[in-house]
DNA sequence: CAAATATATGAACATTTATTCATATTTAAA
DNA sequence: TTTAAATATGAATAAATGTTCATATATTTG
């Protein structure tokens, strides 16, 4: 079956849904409540191992280590291994601008 | 059941998560590919009505509606009936900043 | 090496979110 | 005043996310 260029209306704007769908990758992997905290105390302290990161949150080891191999997963995370600890940090800087906007959006 | 305010570690950090809950709530409402394509359609065009925002996102007319309906009572859409037609808007121009964020930010 | 600590993993289940389909509602127009 | 167009709604289902529990793995320490 074949698809003509000229069937499609506005080229752009597939890529721009093509980059929306993108978007929305990520924001689905920070959409949480446990994880925007996760962010927030990131953008704050550069390093945080899991038991610090589970006594702030209040979150189940089980629960918070899921989180975390999960937004590591999706390129939100970084980790790096100290002896018996695991220390995570946000892989990009920008996700702040993100936690940011939140804050000062009046919509939250 | 009494609860000791001396007994909760953080004050502050309890606050934070109930921003963060807060913040996740609106995020997840956004955090899907055409949602987002509709909060870019209406950053740059004011207002559309649904079979405009549906032609532009290869929508089906239901899901969109769903999705319309969604995002309006989470308070980020406006509709406004004009004739046969309803026409939505962003309630929240701030909104666009996190359209902005999600651009620029290296990790999209 | 055995025990303890920190963290990860996988399976099962619960909850949310997305999608489809059939039908209802509203308004305009023939 | 029936018909068509635009949109919404609800129920059923599918798919994705969140949560729990039991157990595994890695590392350190006695």
């Amino acid at each position: 079956m074949f698809i003509y260029l000229h069937e499609i209306s506005n080229m752009n704007q597939i890529i721009e849904i093509e980059r929306m769908e993108k978007a929305a990758y990520t924001l689905k992997a920070i959409s949480n409540g446990t994880r925007l905290c996760v962010i927030s105390l990131l953008s704050q302290k550069e390093e945080m191992n899991v038991s610090q990161l589970g006594e702030e949150l209040n979150c189940e080891q089980s629960l918070l280590s899921h989180h975390l191999t999960d937004m590591r997963a999706k390129g939100i995370l970084n980790c790096r291994r100290d002896g018996k600890n695991c220390y995570y940090s946000l892989k990009n800087k920008q996700m702040i601008q993100i936690i940011d906007c939140i804050r000062t959006c009046n919509c939250v």
